[in-house]
DNA sequence: CAGTGGTCTAGACCACACG
DNA sequence: GTGTGGTCTAGACCACTGC
């Protein structure tokens, strides 16, 4: 089950085995899986490789541990996904929709302002600006703008943003996303955004800005969205810091 | 400045060191701070314990590990608070506002239903149901419904809930609250909301419920806001997980 | 090349939970 | 007392970066 000369790390052999035996139902949800010293000898490997990977576990909420009892399937998994941050494609395969875009314009422009200052691109670069309808279930679910530097993502064509382009950063380009920043206001559609989302003047709207970031903190994307306040619900787990209550 | 006999951990003390040195400007946003190995002969300490502090660090937000370079401070340190879960009390401090809560209703009322479900109260048990408006700067800023078990807080008294009910549980109570979901949608106010908070009818709401966790996945609250939409706008950080592109 | 973080070992002692 | 997770050691080899 574990291969000491694989490529890949053992800690990360471990997560993956120990996720398996959960997703299979082997071990259920407030079960107590094996001690860090059991899966140590029964992997001839060291505990503190084991700790790594149940570490790993519990910041993902797969795991619990508890201090002199033991480590335990973590209950509610199905919440697991809602702390991480996924793209818009991700989000409605997870609520059981199908994702679809219509493109309503795809074009380089000349940075400039506050969006270049924040995509960190120099004067005279350009940037990718690109609308997009996106639906969930073939019904408009909202109103996309996303703009990207056309230097960080050279070569993106109207073809790569049908789907997700998280995606795409990180398959084609090889790109490892980081984190986000979302801000969420609550709105009213007006004339044009009631037309082509399909709802009526006035009905509520879920007003999303993000700005997204690669691991190494380069700014990736910012995207401003409009969600139909009548089909979106915006879902988010979030864990307490050990240092909120002090500083 | 590491004191080995100390019941803190040596862990620990490296992070708040580190911390100290990152606020008092020493360590400057993007700097590489010390290798490991320096910190490790620094202090007299093995490696894998100066490890484990700076990979804490790392994931709240301070520090920005680079393969084969070394580590670097976050940059945007404002943000690292938008990651954890916070109290009204908290967000408002953390927006530069002053809190304030006039209490609309406080009482224990019998569990039934989804909610009592969902806080895990037997039949027949008890819960508390506290009404609040939530002020910032003395104008309204949202109206707060919350339940609590009563079994699990039990003696909670008027005055404990005019402040942060996070920090009346932690410090308090000296329990540790784990995480919560939120559910965020668009609404409008319709008459008693609007006469509550002082808007328009049909002014945007945004309307948020929250489930909080303890650490041992004990259900602590269900609490349903409805906030200002011209006041109120949702931060949150979120961190691309490792498995979502694969999973 | 030297230096960095990434992984891993084979132990150790501690505080805690439980019977 | 036994078993658990929490902390810690003093090394080791690897892949990667940058000069």
């Amino acid at each position: 089950m574990i291969d000491k000369h694989s490529p890949m790390p053992i800690y990360y052999q471990i997560e993956e085995a120990i996720k398996e035996r959960i997703d299979k139902g082997e071990w259920r949800e407030g079960d107590m899986i094996p001690s860090e010293r059991e899966f140590s000898e029964m992997y001839h490997i060291s505990r503190m490789t084991v700790r790594q990977a149940v570490t790993n576990l519990v910041s993902d909420g797969y795991l619990i541990r508890q201090i002199g009892r033991g480590t335990f399937v973590a209950r509610r998994k199905i919440q697991q996904k809602l702390f991480g941050l996924t793209s818009f494609t991700e989000d409605m395969k997870g609520r059981g929709m199908k994702p679809g875009t219509r493109l309503l314009d795809f074009r380089t422009v000349s940075a400039s302002g506050p969006i270049a200052e924040q995509l960190q691109i120099p004067d005279g670069g350009e940037m990718y600006e690109i609308k997009r309808v996106r639906s969930a279930d073939d019904l408009p679910m909202a109103l996309e703008i996303t703009y990207l530097s056309e230097d960080l993502v050279r070569g993106l064509t109207e073809e790569d943003v049908y789907g997700s382009l998280y995606g795409y950063v990180e398959k084609e380009l090889g790109m490892t996303i980081g984190y986000a920043t979302q801000e969420l206001e609550s709105s009213v559609a007006r004339e044009a955004e009631s037309r082509t989302l399909g709802i009526a003047e006035g009905a509520p709207l879920l007003l999303i800005k993000r700005f997204s970031y690669l691991e190494d903190e380069t700014p990736l994307e910012i995207v401003y969205s409009a969600y139909r306040g009548d089909r979106y619900k915006f879902v988010v787990g979030m864990h307490r810091n050990r240092t909120d209550s002090n500083g």
